[in-house]
DNA sequence: TTGGATTTATTCAGTAACCGAAACAAATAG
DNA sequence: CTATTTGTTTCGGTTACTGAATAAATCCAA
C-alpha cells in the first residue's frame, strides 16, 4: 500500500456473481444488505436480482413481521433451492455413491451405483440410476444442470480426463466426454482432494475463508489449496500432493516409486498394512485407535508416528503458504484419538509462534455422502459461474 | 471444463493493463501484434494506445525499413522509459544501496546511503541523496512516481510498517508513512524475499510465468510465490517462510526460537558459524566452497548437507504448490559448486517423476543492485497498475 | 389523522470500456 | 496503375455498471 492514497474502488468481477456468493454464504439477505456487503450500487443490485428472479434462481421472502422497525419493510431474498439440481458421483472407492443436490448444496437423493469399473459400464449405470432417481424424487430432468465426478487418481480436470487411477485400472479415460455425450448434461471431473476442497468452499467451513488448505485423510493423503478465494491447481494440475512429501529418509516403498512418502506412514492403507505386519490385523483404521486405547503400544506408536509425520508436513505447508485455516477431513475414522492429538501437537510444535494465533486447525469427520456431495458442488459452482 | 461447451471469452481485467504488461514483456510491439497477444479488439487497442501516447507513457517507433513486406508498414510501440522513474532502496544489509530505475526497470543511477540505522536518519539521508542523484542525472523530480523499500525482517506491506527487524533493531516502524510524508512521493515497503520475487516478475525470469516460487539464498533463506500471475502473501502476510521449516529434528537453535530450522543448516550466517566452529573461519560463504574444493571434507559435508536440506524443503514446496519454476537467487556466492549440485540433486531425488519434466529449477547469482532494483520495481508495478 | 421521518427499493440518465464491422491508409507485386 | 495485403482508425452498439432523484412502505408525533 502506498502511504497516503485513496483506496481504489473494489470492483467485483461481476455484480451477479457477488450476489450469488453472498446469498450462498448468508442464506437470506435483503437487497440493501446485498448492496452493503458486495459494495455494488443499489441500482445494480435491483437490476441483477430482477433478472435472477425472472430466471427463477431467486425467491423473495416478504418479511411477515415488521418487528417494530420503521421505514419500508425489508424483502429478503434467497436462492431458490429447487431451481437447479446437480448430480455428484464418487468413483474409485469400494462403493460408488451418487447423490442429487439442490442449488444450495443439500442432498435430496442418494443412490449406490453397482461397482462395475469399466468406463462403459459406468456410463450405463449412471444413466439408468439417474432416470430412476429423478422419477422417484419427481425432479424434472431439465433441472439437472450439471454432473460432478470425483475420481481418486490423477485427473486432468481441464480436459475431463482421468489420466491414471490405480483403484479403477483406468488410463487416459475421457470420463467427462463419455458421460456428457451419453446424458447430454455438462460434466466435470476432478480428483478427490480437489473435490473435497470445493465442497468445503461450497457448503463447508471454507465458505467465508479466502485462503485455506483442505487435507483429506483417507486410504492415502491428499490436499488442495484455496488461495484468493479460488482453487489453486498448480502449473500442471498437480498441486496438493502432500502425501508424497518425503518424511522418512529411506523409508518404506511408496506406490509412487519413491521411498518414505507421507502416505507410507500415515495413509490409511499403509497403517492397516503396518498393523497386519505387527500381528494385529484390523479391517478399519478406527479399530487401530481402539486397539491402541486398550493398551497395544505398537498400535499407539504407529498412530503417534503417523500423526507426527502429518503434523510435520502440515507445518511445512503453513510456513510456505500461511493459510488462514487447515481443514482436515477424516475418512478413516481416527476420531478424536491418538492420531489427531499427535497431529495437532506436531503442528503446534513445528510452526513459528506467530502462526499459532492466526492459523486455525479444524478436524472434521467425513460424513457419509461427503465425496459425492462435494462432487456435485463442483458442477454447482460451474453452473453458477456460467450465469 | 464441461465436456462440450463454448469457451468463455477470456476477459482481461483491463485492456490498458494488458497492453502495458505485454510491452513490458516484449519490448516493442505493433498495435496489431498487441491485439493478437492480448485478445483485445484492434479498436480498443487504438483507443488505449492513443491515451497512453498522449500521457507520454508510450512512444511510437516508425519502422525504418519495410523489409520487403507488403501492406501498410508497422508502427511499433514501446514504453517510454524516461516517462517515469522509481527509487529503490534496500535497508538492513551492511550496505544500504539505493538506485533509480526507469519505467522499464533499468538502473539509471546508483548510490550508497550511509548506514545510519535509525528511521529518522534514513529519512534524511534518502531525502538528501535523492536530491543529489536527480540533479546529477538530470531527472526532474516530478518524474519520480514512487519509492520501493525492501527490509529484511517482518514487514506489514499493506500498512507499510516494519514490524520487526533484528538487523536494524526496528519494531513497528511506519517506514512508508515516514518517508512518504517527508518526500511527498508514494512509498511501498516489503520484505526481501517478496521484493526479489517482484523483481523476477518485472525484469527477471518470472516475466512470462504464471506460477513460480522465488528463493533467496542469503544470510537466511526466504521465499515467495507468484500464483495466477500475482504475488501470494498468505493470510497474515507470512507466506514463504521456507527458512523456518524444520528439517533437522532437535537441531541447532534458530533465531525464531525453535530448533533445526532450514536456516540453521543452510543460511549463509549459519554456514559461516559452523565453519568457524569447525576450525576454519571464513569471511564469505564463497570461501567455504573454495575450501571444500581444496579438499576440506568438513566444508564439503557442510555444503552438501545444506544443499540437501534446501533440496528437501524445495521438494516439499514442489509437491504442495506445483510451480512451473523455482528461481533461486544466490546472494552468498555459492556459485556453481557443491551446494548447488547437492541442492539440485536433492530436489530431483525427492520429487515424483511427473514433476521432473514440468518443473524448471533455475539458479542465478544475485547481481550487485538486485535488491534495490527489485524494490524499485515494486513501485513501478504499483504505478502502472494505478494507470 | 395527517404530515414528517426513516428506511428500502426502483427508475432514469449517464459513463467507461469494451466489441464487430466497415472504412480507410499505406505500402508492394505484378 | 491496379489489385492485394496488411495495419490502423472510425463508427455504432452493447454491457455493466454508478449517482441522484424518486417511489414505496412503514412508524411516530403533534
Amino acid at each position: 500500500m502506498p502511504a497516503g492514497e485513496r483506496s481504489p474502488k473494489q470492483h467485483f468481477r461481476s455484480a451477479r456473481n457477488a450476489v450469488i456468493t453472498s446469498l450462498l454464504r448468508s442464506g437470506e439477505l435483503s437487497r440493501s444488505e446485498l448492496s452493503g456487503i458486495t459494495g455494488v450500487s443499489p441500482a445494480a443490485i435491483t437490476e441483477v436480482t430482477q433478472s435472477l428472479l425472472q430466471q427463477g434462481l431467486l425467491a423473495e421472502i416478504p418479511s411477515l413481521s415488521t418487528n417494530g422497525r420503521r421505514g419500508r419493510p425489508i424483502v429478503n431474498l434467497r436462492l431458490q433451492a429447487s431451481h437447479a439440481y446437480f448430480v455428484g458421483i464418487s468413483v474409485g472407492e469400494s462403493a460408488m455413491p451418487m447423490v442429487i443436490t439442490n442449488l444450495c448444496g443439500e442432498v435430496v437423493a442418494h443412490h449406490n451405483l453397482p461397482t462395475r469399473k469399466s468406463p462403459g459400464h459406468l456410463v450405463k449405470t449412471v444413466q439408468k440410476a439417474l432416470q430412476e432417481i429423478l422419477r422417484a424424487a419427481r425432479i424434472p430432468r431439465s433441472r439437472i444442470r450439471g454432473i460432478g465426478i470425483t475420481i481418486s487418481g490423477i485427473v486432468d480436470a481441464n480436459e475431463g480426463i482421468c489420466r491414471y487411477s490405480a483403484d479403477l485400472g483406468w488410463r487416459d479415460v475421457p470420463a467427462a466426454q463419455l458421460i456428457a455425450k451419453a446424458l447430454r448434461i455438462p460434466v466435470w471431473v476432478d480428483n478427490d482432494a480437489n473435490t473435497i476442497a470445493v465442497g468445503e468452499k461450497f457448503f463447508g467451513k471454507g465458505r467465508d475463508i479466502e485462503h485455506f488448505s483442505s487435507i483429506m485423510l483417507g486410504r492415502t493423503i491428499g490436499s488442495a489449496h484455496y488461495m484468493h478465494g479460488k482453487l489453486y491447481r498448480g502449473h500442471s494440475d498437480s498441486a496438493g500432493e502432500i502425501g508424497h512429501i518425503a518424511v522418512v529418509p529411506g523409508g518404506l516403498q511408496c506406490r509412487c516409486g519413491r521411498k518414505g512418502c507421507l502416505d507410507t506412514v500415515a495413509g490409511g492403507l499403509a497403517l492397516r498394512n503396518a498393523a497386519k505386519l505387527s500381528g494385529f490385523p484390523v479391517r478399519k483404521t478406527r479399530e487401530l485407535e481402539e486397539v491402541a486405547l486398550h493398551g497395544n503400544t505398537e498400535a499407539t506408536r504407529l498412530l503417534q508416528n503417523a500423526g507426527t509425520c502429518v503434523g510435520l508436513a502440515v507445518a511445512a505447508l503453513v510456513h510456505l503458504n500461511n493459510p488462514q485455516c487447515i481443514l482436515f477431513r477424516d475418512f478413516e475414522g481416527f476420531g478424536d484419538g491418538i492420531f489427531r492429538t499427535a497431529t495437532r501437537q506436531a503442528i503446534e510444535n513445528n510452526i513459528m509462534s506467530r502462526y499459532l494465533g492466526s492459523t486455525q486447525i479444524i478436524f472434521n469427520d467425513a460424513e457419509r455422502d461427503l465425496l459425492p456431495r462435494s462432487a456435485a458442488s463442483i458442477a454447482a459452482f460451474e453452473y453458477l459461474n456460467s450465469l
